[in-house]
DNA sequence: CATGAATGAGAATTCATTCAT
DNA sequence: AATGAATGAATTCTCATTCAT
């Protein structure tokens, strides 16, 4: 048998720092937007020393931005088992968006990141960096939504279109209730949201045919 | 006859500048973002000094403001007026849509102030006081598009379904397109996108019964 | 006969506008303090544009030195005129103590600026020039007293002392207490004060031997 | 036996801090006055970067009032103790003048503290807060020599006479003399005025009866 | 490793002064 | 002569980053 990939104890408690850390700033950042969270108040919200921070984390910049790639990560996974399962288009549009919405309620302040992170913000270092660095997430997560769309319209479920636009349309369109929905203080039953988007998506608004 | 309405000289002069300079503030805080955007930095843009800005806008705040709201004025008129046709739904739509894009082609910059206005920054103070004078104006624009889905719906033209929810998902799903257009580097004709989004919209995703 | 000392029409006018801005200054000075009058503050109190001030004064730091000066000139005035009378010292003190009063009752601002041009502020050229220019009107203003006081010993009115740290020390004594009456909501009527102030000095406060 | 009220290094470190930026803007006040000495000139005078500043005092106001404060506070320590010894009334008059003179002459440039003390400058939101803070410490100090020489009347060292206005006569008159020193480039002997404040208070001016 | 006091570059804002009308 | 819009130097205050303990 080969040793088991064992992390050291100092491993795990720097993973943990860094966790804590990202977590913190996702909380921050949500709070007061990207330019108005301090360094301070992440510290204080992580409970560490501001200057902790930078042991690991070369600077804001990359600590936004890693913060950013976990955020992302994680509804990624969870949008992938969505797409991952058998069932037919309807419920597995129903289930995508289920799992944004769910991941959003969990994570109320993210979509603010989500947001930032379509556009940036800063100078031009800033900017450059940020597109090397977040905007290929977000192409990537469109790519996988357009390829999704395409194994569907392979399979006959759906009619041939564009799939990139048709995954465009779609991520911000139902992005848009589920904010709307996080920020109001009544949202309508999640259930009927979901129905109403998949419902949308499948038939579109035309009246039906007498 | 009545005298005609006659702005005196200093007036003209007077909104002259105060439109170069909320241009110029349109301009910088679509480049850098809402919070890099510097006093400075505008009134370089604008061609004036830093001081001349505060003859027309109490602070820095009030100038974002005034600039979001004069902008916002811009593209609701556009918006209006294609909504005003009496064209059928389909056409209607594309119209709507071509309106968006050619704002937005035409003021590249500003879909990131558009951006910013549904997702202010800044403490506490600040964002109560985007909420107070930005928001309604965003609820005002889905509440006149929902409208005129509305009376579609009562004529027949589609079919009944939650109107606030229908565009909130429509305007922020070609959005999504409109920016996406903006800025790639060799975006499809502009009829395709048009097409694109009217059909989806109108006809939905689901294949047809053969 | 020699033609009058005419002044022409356009001196007067000339003089009317240095008068009525100084006077402004006055109000303005004594309202917010030296440093917080403004420029702009001072032109709307006169009732004249911002640059009109520049005409007659060379710059901020002369308008204020000029209204001092004039200010102290009327002050002087009246004091002047109660140390030239034959009356008997107490009555004379009293007269002088009186002057003082009824000039800062009537100015009432006028105490800030008078402390002002004692304890100057700003720059190192800005008090060389505030030294040169109003501390010999105080300066003055002590050594006219001080003779006042000097004849009277000399006719045997009161005792051999020095007189210029006798001027000192009434004048500022004296002001301290017309400053509080000017401050007060409701000062002790004007002759208690005079007599106290007037017998304090002549009979010092011992006990009377018995 | 009970614990040492053991300051920690942390809580010596930081008030030596305070009162080094206190030392210096008391200096620099001094020197350029109220209005015209600047954060940056303070904390050079300092020795410490200006942002350093703002660790120990909200705003420049605050470090304003609190310099104030302090420096009263040492001004009166040493008054009471003068005003606290069992001698006659003469020598305790001495002393108390003494004090004061030693304090502005180990502090000269205190007195324009002092000073402002009386009169503060700016718009009404500082001068209602100067009002506030700092009146207070003045009508207290009037009171407490107030009282000093009230129990001197009851003692029948002194007639009887209004204590407050006495007070606040001889402590500006005092203040006259005393500021005349500090400025002066060769003032008489220190005992010679002290001799000269304290005869002249207890006897008045009147020339001896024959 | 962790800390948080100190730093200073950089931003917003004010206001004396100029100058074209 | 009078105006007041425009200017930009000067000032206050913030906050990312460093480094001695």
């Amino acid at each position: 048998m080969s040793p088991p990939p064992q992390k050291s104890k100092e491993e795990v408690v720097q993973e943990f720092r860094i966790q804590s850390i990202q977590d913190a700033a996702m909380r921050v950042i949500a709070r007061k937007g990207m330019s108005a969270a301090t360094m301070q108040e992440i510290a204080d919200e992580a409970g560490v020393a501001k200057g902790t921070i930078y042991l690991y984390f070369r600077d804001r910049d990359e600590l936004v931005e890693k913060t950013f790639e976990s955020a992302i990560t994680q509804l990624k996974a969870r949008i992938d088992q969505a797409m991952a399962t058998d069932a037919p288009i309807q419920q597995k549009l129903r289930d995508i968006f289920a799992a944004k919405l769910t991941f959003f309620t969990e994570n109320r302040e993210f979509f603010r990141l989500y947001i930032a992170l379509r556009h940036p913000e800063g100078n031009a270092q800033q900017q450059r960096r940020h597109k090397r660095m977040c905007e290929p997430q977000y192409r990537a997560s469109i790519d996988r939504f357009a390829q999704f769309l395409e194994s569907a319209m392979e399979r006959g479920e759906i009619r041939k279109m564009d799939s990139q636009r048709l995954a465009l349309f779609i991520i911000e369109g139902t992005n848009a209730i589920v904010i709307d929905r996080v920020m109001a203080e009544a949202p309508p039953p999640e259930a009927a949201d979901l129905d109403f988007m998949a419902e949308l998506i499948l038939s579109g608004i035309r009246a039906a045919e007498p």
